[in-house]
DNA sequence: GTTGACTCTCCTGTCCGCTGGAGGGTTTAT
DNA sequence: ATAAACCCTCCAGCGGACAGGAGAGTCAAC
């Protein structure tokens, strides 16, 4: 039976393999989307390792424009496997939604910007067309 | 000849046909999102009726995320289409392939949601998994 | 056992994108 | 002529997501 031990970190090494700054980790526990998992005797923050991954996927859901309220909600599926679930699931579910609607929302973008680009490229230069007519 | 007749817009009256509220249209002429074309005797401010298709425009490069400073750069290539523009370029290139990225992080999210719903739903309320595994 | 790096709490400041309010002038309708 | 509605400027504040720094205690190494 292999003993995994469950490296405790402290908050400078969590940030330093987290690439998020001790600052920052102190807040997040601050608002609830962290905990550290005890103290030493001088109070130093220990945290289970765990908390690497934990960090890389709130800042992967931020990267996405999440805020960490909603990061918050999301993370409590995880922590409690529990039946709050319903509102949970709800909620995801319509998270999902809501990257639907911003990838077609992006997706048009994408294609107006594209658009305007090809157009500048087509008139170099043309100063005609100063006040531009197609926003 | 056809006289198109250019209306000016009190401030209240662009914000109603925007949708975009008084103080927030003040805000954007004072961060140069915007700019009135004229002042009444008694200072009100006067807009040409074009700025209602402007303010929609920044209103939905705002939803898709992006800051008032880089609509601001956006707007530019309106504005002057002058010749900053290979900057100007150069940046709408760049948001182009931001929003690629973003598009495909966010159908990863998707499924990682996705994928974490339909776990739920199969597994009820295996409250076994208390502590869940897949993070 | 002392030095230097690390950490603690608490408080303040910053940037963004507004929003509210005070205090006062302007337009418009009647 | 007056009231209601509208507009002006200026200044303050707010929520989110941190960052900076003071002042003090702790840990690890030599």
């Amino acid at each position: 039976m292999i003993t995994q031990e469950p490296k405790l970190l402290k908050i400078g090494q969590l940030a330093h393999s987290s690439g998020v700054p001790v600052k920052t980790i102190r807040y997040y526990e601050d608002i609830g989307l962290l905990r550290a998992d005890g103290r030493t005797e001088g109070q130093y923050r220990l945290f289970h390792d765990s908390n690497v991954v934990r960090l890389g996927f709130i800042k992967r859901l931020q990267g996405l424009g999440l805020s960490l309220q909603e990061i918050a909600d999301c993370l409590a599926v995880y922590d409690h496997g529990e039946l709050p679930c319903k509102d949970i699931h709800a909620k995801l579910a319509h998270q999902v939604e809501n990257i639907d609607r911003q990838v077609t929302e992006l997706l048009l973008l994408r294609q107006e910007l594209t658009s305007l680009l090809t157009t500048w490229n087509s008139s170099p230069t043309t100063t005609a067309n100063a006040i531009c007519p197609n926003l």
